[in-house]
DNA sequence: CGCGGCTTTGATGTTCATCAAGTAAAGTGG
DNA sequence: CCACTTTACTTGATGAACATCAAAGCCGCG
């Protein structure tokens, strides 16, 4: 983790437009002072369940999982998050200490606001509020559908539906290199690491798509969108 | 569905001190004077998916049940909630239109207040807003954590983890009338109907539970959360 | 009364988890 | 840098868990 300084300024980020649009000049010039910017690397962690949640924090560029132990010891990857995720915003108004791990898994950068200064700016500011319970709703209404596409697929459609996300939402390319092992795409979708494996193989010999250890390559995006919608 | 007028009051409401505690007065009256407030009976639908986003709402008494209709025509439910769930607070801020339906599985009293009126309300007052922002947080998380708890349970594992939660969360005692058809048990825990009445037999034979139609006796609750933890 | 939806049980087959075993890759300490 | 350990990846074989299909009884409703 490296910590940045002075580099960036909230008033010139790309992404102000979207959360901090309309804070009052004062607000927004408090928000940046307070500011820390850190980079992680991949496998880093940025908060360990079971913290004590201090900050408000926003990914500027990269990807992370958010992610849960449970009783068991099993880990269950709750959702994958980019840039204008907010992901920053789950259970952070409602909760003292974390639920769940954020990891990134590839380069980042985020923007660490101290929690107080937040939720005074909140109190102050009740269309800036506005703005973060619209994205809030989002980002909630964003990992359910998920959830409920995932649960009602077979393991085939489930495999179909990763790939497509990866191709279609993340890298916006029909090759990659996939930011997770076999076994986090398993905890993310809800099946085994071996079985994983045995249907990106069958995907293989079907020439749907293309392996390269961590690359992909979709050849068939129909095929692939169609297994995804029927299984 | 039922229209009620005149019987309640925003300020004498017992769980006005859960969400509207802080408001100012003028406010309170203005949601008091724009709210309206209906009963429905079990079965009654109260909103659909697809229906505009008109209102905020808030269940007074009873027992509702979220659900989304899916592409291939399955029907999955997303959560049962009871009064101070704030189910309410799901997309409403975000969304135009609902993403799932919500239907009366008791009798059940709701609060309807304007959404414009709410937005102002929020806009101008940051300490209700945060309140918002806290019990949407909530809302969320209780969400996820049952999803996630389900999701690593073997299908005995969910029908047992279902009857401690009517028993221990909803009624509050071991003898309870199902307030769901068995086929809403396997849309809430992603099994089939069948099997759920395989295993609640099961369970009566093994002496478990007793059950007599919608009426669930739980005879051995240790056992159950045995089953419940470890499958 | 007949129809459709809910409930129940049994039989059957498929899907998926588990077990096992081996290769490859990546980190670790001398 | 190499031996060593660990972790990730891969394939096959096996059985258990679960979905599906079928059939019949039940209940409420028009």
């Amino acid at each position: 983790m490296k910590l940045i300084r002075d580099i960036n300024d909230c008033k010139t980020c790309a992404y102000k437009s979207y959360l901090f649009s309309n804070l009052q000049p004062e607000d927004l010039s408090r928000v940046n002072i307070s500011r820390i910017e850190k980079e992680f690397l991949p496998g880093e962690h940025i908060v360990r369940q079971g913290d004590k949640i201090a900050s408000f924090m926003y990914l500027r560029k990269g990807l992370l999982k958010l992610s849960r132990e449970m009783e068991d010891g099993k880990n269950q990857i709750i959702s994958i998050a980019r840039p204008l995720d907010f992901i920053g915003l789950l259970s952070v108004f409602s909760e003292s200490y974390y639920h769940f791990s954020i990891t990134a898994i590839e380069n980042s950068t985020l923007c660490f606001i101290d929690l107080s200064l937040m939720k005074e700016i909140i109190r102050k500011d009740g269309i800036f509020a506005l703005k973060l319970l619209e994205n809030m709703s989002n980002v909630n209404e964003m990992i359910m559908s998920s959830w409920l596409s995932i649960n009602e697929k077979n393991l085939r459609g489930r495999i179909a539906y990763i790939l497509l996300f990866f191709c279609n939402e993340i890298y916006h390319t029909e090759e990659y290199s996939l930011p997770v092992s076999r076994k986090e795409i398993a905890e993310l979708i809800h099946m085994r690491t071996e079985n994983v494996i045995r249907i990106l193989s069958e995907f293989r010999k079907d020439k749907i798509i293309e392996i390269e250890g961590k690359l992909i390559r979709v050849l068939e995006k129909d095929k692939l969108q169609q297994i995804a919608d029927f299984g």
